[in-house]
DNA sequence: TAGATTGTTAATCGATTAACAATC
DNA sequence: TAGATTGTTAATCGATTAACAATC
């Protein structure tokens, strides 16, 4: 296995790493808060959009689909800013989480340009979310050149180059099975140290590197699992009743 | 908010939705184990194909990129088959998993037939992990006959007929944000209970549905904050320094 | 003041993992 | 037997959530 050091297995982001400052203040943010800031975000940009100045707790929890307690929890890991008896500024808040959760723009690099490849290309959210799509690199040199969604493809080959030229931090493969440690590794070596992988295999990062999964297939099988647990205790109760 | 009851906040299906049978038996297998099962298959197909036929927990978890004590763990929820000195005999435990996941093939159908909802229907993984695309659905006239992955696109109208007439169990909801709640609504009302939501929005379903969330611009956002934390601490520490 | 809502505590729960007796 | 590996136990850890004192 090429990389070596840690591997990735679709779970959360190692534990223990959440990054302690030199000044001694630490960034504890739980990662199953991190994972509902942007969910907020979401909702309050709703309500800004209606005039909405405040909301409380309650409010922003049914609008994230979670409870309350939850997102009073969460907010305490960015510090506390709530009034009691009246409940958050929707603006600071706003703020406060896009602060937390970096704030500026990060552009992205996605390797492959298959089918799923072009489509996060042209996916609205990561525009939207401050991560626009600055590069697209694929193996395929009758590609090369190629506009797609108003950026040009350029050969993995010269990934690095381009990496550098357009100031990616972040990347995303989206190439097939086989191709993919090789990619990671070149990823790497160009200097990025944050990693979105959508390919279905476990694939190694030095531990640096910050590797996270999206494995769709999965998503289907876990539903799967609960559609087959679903029929087979109909089908026992019809067999019962 | 159309639907009522649970909402979905992106987070693990309900706990203590372990379904019990009716014999007594019970199928608690833990959400965590149940996301890694397609993990450890794919696993054990890539050793199957080289002609190994047994495998240890530690050589399983290399594979998968977790640690032995947990893949024996997960095993054990699935009842215990392995030999001690031995290891695990690898056709009996790809038999087994596929068991647990649910085995059969379940059709799907993705509504939806934007850039994310081609890429979904031409995306290999799902076929070959035994879930077909048997219908699309979407909501332009424009669109209704065309063919898309060999298969024809159906008014959105029309979507309990297709859902009946193919026998789709699994519902994908790849629409634009404003469009989900009602296809979620619709997908219910048509007869399926297992929905996979990528539209980056919290939609309401029946406690009796289950409702997994893919957010995609989420999942750069915390490897953004990542990036973010550590470009401020390399700051830190080159002022420190 | 009275009502509302926060921020925090503490109990609880599920997941992880090292360790080791059982056993092939 | 001796070495290897399982299956399970128990300690630990992080996440969830009800409850409530603090306070707007």
């Amino acid at each position: 296995m090429a990389g070596g050091g840690r591997t990735s297995d679709g779970d959360l982001p190692v534990p223990g790493m959440g990054i302690v400052r030199p000044d001694g203040s630490s960034s504890p943010i739980p990662e199953a808060t991190l994972a509902r800031l942007p969910v907020y975000m979401r909702g309050l940009v709703e309500v800004a959009d209606e005039g909405i100045t405040t909301v409380s707790s309650r409010q922003l929890a049914d609008l994230a689909g979670v409870n309350a307690a939850k997102v009073r929890k969460d907010l305490s890991h960015l510090g506390a800013h709530g009034k009691r008896g009246v409940g958050y500024d929707v603006d600071r808040l706003l703020a406060e989480i896009g602060g937390a959760l970096g704030g500026s723009v990060k552009p992205v690099v996605i390797v492959g340009a298959g089918n799923l490849g072009r489509a996060l290309s042209r996916y609205d959210g990561f525009i939207a979310g401050g991560f626009p799509v600055v590069a697209i690199v694929d193996s395929d040199r009758s590609l090369e050149g190629q506009e797609i969604s108003g950026v040009s493809v350029t050969h993995v080959d010269r990934m690095d180059e381009v990496v550098v030229a357009t100031g990616c931090r972040l990347g995303i493969v989206a190439t097939p099975v086989h191709a993919a440690q090789e990619v990671v590794d070149r990823l790497v070596a160009a200097g990025l140290r944050s990693i979105l992988n959508f390919a279905p295999v476990v694939v190694s990062v030095p531990p640096e590197v910050q590797l996270r999964k999206v494995d769709l297939a999965t998503e289907l099988q876990i539903l799967g699992y609960y559609e087959h647990v679903r029929t087979s205790s109909e089908a026992s109760e019809q067999a019962a009743g």
